[in-house]
DNA sequence: GTCTATAAGATGATAGAC
DNA sequence: GTCTATCATCTTATAGAC
């Protein structure tokens, strides 16, 4: 039983994550996990095989975040929970990006990859936080805006702290939009 | 007087945001200007001095923006036909991202750019908005946290619009902030 | 299943004729 | 100033031995 596979996922998520999709090569994949180039392909058929498996890993790490933030006692806490996140990943997001949209934009850079796919982390997040918002007693169309706005706080707050390489950008939006959520 | 420079220029500026920074390839900036692939090297010395020459192009680019929406009477308007701006580049920014925004993230993932030059069209906007919160009476702290709520929802509605596909995640988006401006 | 060698093509950059 | 030819390197992918 061989954990080639897994050793090259990890390799994948943490170069496309610290460098961007375009500048992770299969040779830097090979190097970081260890297995030779020409064995890359025995585990995944192309480049974009391996892209959309690491797409699914970060969907599901999407998940995760949202069933750790679903265990807050009510509807409003859960969305504080989840801006949580965002607070305690910080550092690493100002270096690198956000790991969910930043992974996100660069796929919609490149071509061959579903589009309804490479959306998949940024679609959980909007579908989750709608939801809450329409437990909070807000109606359909405006749930998706207050979702909308939720998530565009975070992304935008990560892509400011990211290209200006300030953390304090990203705490201050994750709080702005804490105070908001309260109000809501 | 030759316009090759110009036209050089101007292929970098599109395919560098139709495509992404990483996709854009000399050979495809020669064909797109009708310059052969040799001569780019008359004008710009390497690749990265291109780029270079293309954040300042988008650095004007957006101080022409503000410079229109300075024209309305007070700064709540101002702020407001900022957001204007956005709302009118609406579909152009969902199908490709923000032409300043994505520019600073794709940016940050190269190596070799200067990082006060990289991220200098969204420092622009954020400085801009800053001193139009400031004239509103707010206190300097708050008024930068308020600009950077604004650049956050509108980065982050780009970065929704586009990775998902869907303009209407950056019209909505839009709307909430201008809504959210008039109660500042 | 694993690994080396290498093909095939793209890419940034340069040399040198005109 | 302009352009062709080309180098050196990198990158995805495959062939084929073990």
């Amino acid at each position: 039983m061989s954990d080639k596979r897994q050793r090259l996922l990890d390799a994948a998520l943490r170069l496309a994550h610290e460098s961007g999709l375009s500048r992770t090569t299969l040779a830097r994949i090979a190097e970081e996990s260890k297995v030779p180039l020409g064995n890359i392909y025995y585990y995944f058929r192309t480049k974009e095989a391996l892209w959309r498996a690491v797409i699914e890993v970060r969907r599901g790490q999407v998940e995760q975040v949202l069933a750790r933030a679903a265990t807050a006692p009510d509807p409003k806490a859960q969305l504080l929970a989840l801006t949580e996140y965002f607070l305690e990943a910080g550092d690493e997001i100002s270096r690198f990006g956000c790991p969910f949209g930043g992974l996100c934009h660069d796929l919609s850079q490149e071509e061959g990859v579903d589009p309804e796919l490479r959306a998949a982390p940024l679609a959980t997040l909007l579908d989750w936080a709608d939801e809450r918002f329409q437990t909070l007693g807000q109606p359909k169309k405006e749930a998706r805006r207050l979702a909308g706005h939720l998530v565009a706080g975070i992304q935008g707050g990560a892509l400011l702290a990211h290209a200006m390489a300030d953390p304090k950008l990203l705490r201050r939006e994750i709080r702005f939009l804490q105070r908001w959520i309260e109000t809501v």
